[in-house]
DNA sequence: CGTCTTTTTGAATACTGTCAATTTAAGTGG
DNA sequence: CCACTTAAATTGACAGTATTCAAAAAGACG
């Protein structure tokens, strides 16, 4: 087992290392997380519980483990053990084609939990990847539902989270299904701007942290449409735009260019 | 309360009835299921389960209900309290834009379960509505949950079905996001071919029950590409299509035509 | 039997994709 | 520190696919 140590000191070779990706270095004290002193705890697993449950998650003593950019965190069709809380950083899942390609299915940041595509076949049905330095708490998914099976707050919670993936993944085929272009990048930054916000940054204001490439397939567009609709936002007055720096400066604006058919 | 005989012979005005159509006729002797001895047992919630466990399910009593083609099983918004199990006819779930169009997230057919995605909220985050005279079961969330508390089995079931509708929905966005009109099509078509024989029914002779606009709605595309798409596929000899009897004579290349791209 | 809906098909348009060139940024090694 | 290589983003020109608009045909239904 490489511990998180040694995975930063060869973040290059990450490729190769299929079997590894779920290793987790339970063994570093200064690692430990606990739930109930976490900042994230109003965002994460533990939103909803009492204090009393909060502890219980305490109990779990999950692991830590630093991700590289680009690093994955697991890889489709590798043996689901853990749900992944994203502590720092961003995350992208996405499925890949026969042919090489992929399809982003999602863009995840702190608080987050990944991985929940693993329960239904014991297997992770996507891949999960880090697109900075990053760092997660791994949940071991048998010890959570050994607690839900006695704390029924606890199943609710668990059950919450999946369903909410449901549902962001319905918005997601609406958006995929029935928007076009601009439609498309509008939601996109308006959800980044609000999940922000949410987290205490700016939502006016940000730095992306993905490609082109991986924005266009998470809209199902190509990067060239993805940097074209940026421009004419831009033109719009609608975006300051400077590479992956990216300002809002007609919010109202962008949320018509959306809401025109959502909701 | 209006009954399921009262709601027969009023389809029409199913429109004006937001409130109701959660109501389950649960008086009705005739209509008392039982998991144990239903014959879609190994398709649909008991699935994975032993005998004991499915004898539990016997005991939550849940009710049956028959729906009309178009009338909506629950809507968008409306309280969550069931999930429910289709055991005949065929559904589909969507979700309304602000202009009146609808997205269809997905079809479904006997042994599937629905509504899951209210779990999120507590309220239904999208609408199902049969597509043809149809018969379910309403599931009480609340008592499943009560059982699953103390049966892990039972909450594990629960759990992967769950996880089973993300990962479904992972394969769907892919579709609307990396796939053209052929593709796509041919996906759905394979996709609901396989279900069918899963069904014992034949996969490669069946009848469409949702019209070219849903199909198309759920493909992401017009009813008008959906319809020249079904004619290109003739023309090259991979279906015979008439209307909404569909013949595959070539699986193979209807395969190719798909696989091209997944997995 | 007439009306309404669904489906099919055609023609023209619009949007996004493809290919290619350029610019900018980032990383590498002398 | 600078020249070099590599990767990412922007932009233009053109092509191709799907959409839109429109009309006709075929069913479905009362």
């Amino acid at each position: 087992m490489h511990t998180a140590t040694e995975a930063a000191a060869a973040p290059i070779q990450m490729l190769r290392r299929h079997a590894d990706t779920a290793m987790v270095d339970t063994a570093a004290p200064a690692l430990k997380p606990q739930c109930s002193t976490c900042h994230l705890k109003d965002l994460c697993l533990p939103c909803g519980l009492d204090c009393d449950d909060v502890q219980q998650l305490d109990g779990l003593q999950f692991g830590r483990r630093r991700i590289k950019p680009g690093q994955p965190l697991y890889r489709e069709g590798e043996k689901f053990q853990f749900i992944y809380a994203v502590r720092t950083g961003t995350f992208k899942s996405s499925v890949t084609l026969k042919d090489g390609r992929e399809q982003v299915t999602g863009f995840h940041m702190a608080g987050e939990l990944i991985g929940l595509d693993g329960v239904a076949q014991g297997t992770h049905a996507s891949t999960a990847s880090a697109l900075e330095d990053a760092e997660i708490c791994a949940i071991p998914y048998e010890h959570l539902n050994a607690l839900a099976a006695g704390n029924s707050n606890m199943q609710h919670i668990v059950s919450r989270l999946m369903s909410r993936e449901i549902v962001r993944e319905h918005s997601l085929m609406l958006l995929l299904g029935s928007m076009n272009a601009e439609e498309r990048l509008a939601a996109f930054l308006l959800n980044l701007s609000q999940r922000l916000k949410a987290r205490g940054y700016s939502p006016s204001e940000f730095h992306l942290r993905m490609s082109r490439a991986e924005i266009g397939s998470y809209l199902g567009m190509k990067l060239e449409t993805v940097s074209r609709t940026f421009s004419a936002f831009q033109q719009q007055r609608l975006l300051e735009v400077d590479k992956k720096h990216i300002r809002i400066i007609d919010l109202g604006g962008l949320k018509r260019a959306f809401e025109m058919r959502v909701q």
